[in-house]
DNA sequence: GCAAAAGTGTTAGCTTTACACCCATGA
DNA sequence: TCATGGGTGTAAAGCTAACACTTTTGC
């Protein structure tokens, strides 16, 4: 079974998520970083951030490396998306592009070289932009959305530490809809998945609420086809 | 950006499910087949069917295809699972796998040319595979069973019209535990998604049981990264 | 009639949702 | 003391799970 020469282009591209005000609501809401292409195909439209997989590094550690190498940011939180290998997604060449979508918190989403090559948009008002981009953006949107309801990637966008409604926000945000704060509340503390801290944040015009962190000794559920391993798939830096 | 010689090479895998009694319980449980390597690497293991991806058809119809020739198997049910990609998975060469996931009805797996070089096994009792393949099995499996409850991947495994304990069946085979029939009746009918004909199915000592199919009007969900566009991503053979 | 599976009814317990209300703090 | 968000209480509605019971067929 001798494999001739294949000649397919592989590739990896990152949907990056951060928490920002909305343009038009105010509200907190979801947005992601783009980098203008400076060539054929596509050039100047918006695309997301990737490049191509070095024969020595795994796809993981490859979505990582394109992504601080073009907007100098390292996720929270990087997961595998999914691949895409339609034969003309890409015009010319035959590229398979395999998806991560990360999380970041908004602090770091700072530090990203933002300018006339790297720009952050609304994810849910984008530029056409290149190759099939938008399609995938939108399936991270949705991937992000039904995975925030049942398990625990809201840590990515928060510190160590955070307030029941710190927590209620970010879900918010995500979610894009207002949640009842006493039955949010009373559903993250049966859960388990929190515990709460000595601490309190004080200086507010008001009661001063509790610090929680997440309960570490509790066993994750669907974390990727080795999430029954040992080592996850999925990268989860604190 | 020029573009090196990657030399990473492209590969397609599957793991199709069927339904058959169990070799000790005698209960319905999902079987896979597997195919014997006949060349280094894992000379004589068991391996999941794939081969390589054609550089001009996309990444699901290289599954198909390589599923085809194998095994001689078309599935009612594909859908991605996940790319593999870890640097040492394949020893010598680098290869990067993008793994699918069928399903196929009693009947046709019967169809698949069993022998010497392709034999079907227990999904949670198989010897130990090339590769990382019993990790990828294990996600398949679990994939199948979490989303059977959500989604109608059960249909699958029937045919046209069925009765409800048919479709119950195919429930408690995947899961491997019983259902309450009256609850799991008032489940589905409640759904929406499965639609009463004017047919029952005669000659059993009992009162003969209505036939169901499923409902086309209503919308999908999960159905992948196209799932929201006119053609989905996942194909679903009738 | 009787066995067997189809199909309906009923109830206890649990979860969800909506919203009223009290609590603790800074100004 | 008042405004503000933190935090608790509560009840209606809905859903789940377990199981009793009725229906319709073949023999």
């Amino acid at each position: 079974m001798a494999r001739e020469r294949q000649d397919i282009a592989l590739a990896v591209s990152t949907v990056i998520f951060a928490l920002r005000p909305h343009p038009e609501t105010g509200l907190s809401a979801p947005w992601i970083p783009l980098v203008r292409r400076i060539a054929a195909p596509f050039e100047s439209r918006w695309a997301l951030p990737g490049g191509w997989v070095a024969p020595r590094e795994s796809l993981e550690d490859a979505a990582a490396r394109n992504l601080l190498e073009t907007t100098a940011l390292e996720p929270t939180y990087l997961e595998q998306l999914y691949a895409f290998g339609a034969v003309d997604r890409s015009p010319e060449e035959r590229v398979v592009s395999v998806v991560y979508w990360a999380l970041v918190r908004a602090d770091q989403a700072q530090q990203s070289r933002e300018g006339e090559n790297v720009r952050w948009f609304p994810a849910d008002d984008l530029p056409q932009l290149a190759f099939d981009h938008n399609v995938i953006v939108d399936y991270a949107l949705w991937r992000l959305r039904t995975k925030v309801e049942y398990s625990r990637i809201a840590r990515a966008f928060l510190g160590e530490t955070f307030t029941l409604t710190e927590l209620r926000e970010v879900h918010e945000a995500v979610l894009q809809k207002p949640l009842d704060a006493a039955n949010f509340r009373r559903q993250v503390e049966s859960s388990g998945t929190l515990v709460p801290t000595d601490s309190v944040v004080t200086g507010g015009r008001h009661r001063p609420p509790r610090l929680y962190r997440y309960n570490e000794t509790i066993e994750l559920v669907d974390n990727g086809p080795l999430g029954h391993e040992k080592t996850g798939s999925t990268r989860v830096v604190s």
